[in-house]
DNA sequence: TGCTAACATCAAATATTTTTGATATTATAA
DNA sequence: TTATAATATCAAAAATATTTGATGTTAGCA
């Protein structure tokens, strides 16, 4: 089951909020400057795209791992992120039904 | 507008999301030994229901109020909690929008 | 094999959030 | 007006989260 308190909490904090808007975003048409196979984002773009050391980047990636919002594909010696569609979904649904909406 | 991230970490707290349910239930159905105006919670009910001393559920309620998640009603000596149901919606339809969903 | 690039992990430093106890404020009632 | 009850605020302590730099691991390539 999908724990929102954590979700909230991982998406509560600025740096997560964009990397994961990013990940969703790019799933969808790409990166200019990056062909990355299906559509998945790799660290080394996220310490590009948001000026931040390598093992800064980790550590906000294994949160959003842990919290189940991303799936972390590797490939070789890198790691593709995706979005994980259907528990971002079950937390907005979970959102819904917790408050009544 | 709404403050995404912001709202994020305002329920990325336990305490304040099982407050944030009570109150949206409350507003709903009433809680028994208690009858406030409107549905309205106030602090003394927190204060009993999850056993924190008076300073701790203000904080927390100031937080909630400051995301704009509960809306506050002095009524003399007491101040009643309601949903702010309006924003609560905004904020899950920016996180369909935003995620794409 | 030995080298390098990508990523993980760790411990220490820093920053932020939460909790607490004391005190202040405000509204009402005696 | 004085006393009291409800809530707010404050500063210090405690807890938690984040950042950093160093080091470890792993995969692929020469």
């Amino acid at each position: 089951m999908i724990n929102t308190v954590k979700i909230s909490k991982v998406l509560g904090d600025p740096i997560r909020y964009k990397i994961l808007l990013m990940i969703v975003n790019h799933a969808e048409q790409g990166v200019a400057g990056y062909s990355n196979p299906a559509g998945g984002i790799c660290n080394c773009q996220l310490m590009d795209t948001f000026d931040m050391i390598q093992s800064r980047v980790s550590y906000h990636m294994k949160e959003l791992v842990e919290a189940d919002l991303v799936r972390e594909v590797p490939e070789g010696k890198w790691k593709y992120y995706f979005p994980n569609t259907e528990v971002i979904k079950a937390y907005i649904r979970q959102l819904e039904s917790d408050f009544k909406l």
